[in-house]
DNA sequence: ACACAATCTGCAACCATTGTTAGAAATAAA
DNA sequence: TTTATTTCTAACAATGGTTGCAGATTGTGT
């Protein structure tokens, strides 16, 4: 993802309006490596501008996703999770107790063309390594 | 998953009954390679078993996948996929316009020790192959 | 400052899934 | 077979995450 200044920038190249609101969402998503949930980015939100609706959250992050700025993933942690990170191409590390994400940068299935199928259009390829973190293993 | 008289025996082994219900979803899945969702699982019960209540058959299939019969997947197609191939250990395709899944038979990242970080206990990785699938290409 | 289009909020609706419970059905005991 | 025990089913309500909607509000170019 841009800067908040050059997202600002996007914006108003697209007609869209630059909104107090959509600024709050930039800065909470600017380097944050936590693959926030929605709920997780309106909680920082609202915690600078009470007002702002968990609606509105949801809208910013979806165009950010539109415009490829960030990404939306389905780890299975019940929610969505949205990753400022689309520069370098990773997968992810998901603790089943804890719902915590993390980045790994493995490079994955290189014969890949073996087994699909002739004439499918591969798109991307997202591999999720499930398991118990440190912290969730001492816990028990 | 085992045929369905198999896991008639391990249902009772377990002190659990044997419905017709429950042996519907058993045939509904065995040998079946769509990773079909609960509701499509449900509309092929419901056309030997009219009465068959959605409900059930979550039950059931929550059932199999906690005895290992079957898997669970979130491939992001908004609902959970089911599948009876638990025996070979494969990953996924997904069309990501009609949904369809196809089993992906692909070995992955095999250093993947490198980047998991010391205490985090593996269970599992999951590869998830997008695009679109042929039909869906020759459609527009 | 004005006008207009885009946006925000609050709420209702939606979808997939799970909780609840009274009555029905499968199994075990007699 | 009849009865007793235990589990299961169906129907319905409730949940969590996300999106649709409408009227009030606010950026933005003039
Ligand atoms: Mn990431
Ligand atoms: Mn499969
Ligand atoms: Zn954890
Ligand atoms: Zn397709």
């Amino acid at each position: 993802m841009r800067t908040p200044a050059e997202l600002t920038e996007r914006f108003r190249a697209q007609g869209l309006k630059i909104t107090p609101q959509r600024v709050a969402v930039f800065d909470a998503l600017h380097d944050n490596p936590t693959h926030p949930t929605a709920e997780s980015v309106h909680s920082a939100v609202v915690a600078r501008m009470p007002t702002v609706s968990l609606r509105t959250v949801y809208q910013t992050l979806n165009d950010l996703a539109e415009m490829g700025e960030i990404s939306r993933l389905e780890v299975g942690t019940g929610s969505a999770r949205f990753d400022p990170n689309v520069e370098e191409r990773h997968h992810h590390l998901v603790c089943e107790s804890c719902g915590m994400v993390r980045d790994l940068h493995v490079e994955v299935a290189p014969e890949l063309g073996d087994d699909v199928p002739e004439g499918f259009e591969v798109v991307g390829a997202e591999l999720v390594v499930r398991g118990r973190c440190r912290s969730c293993a001492d816990k028990d």
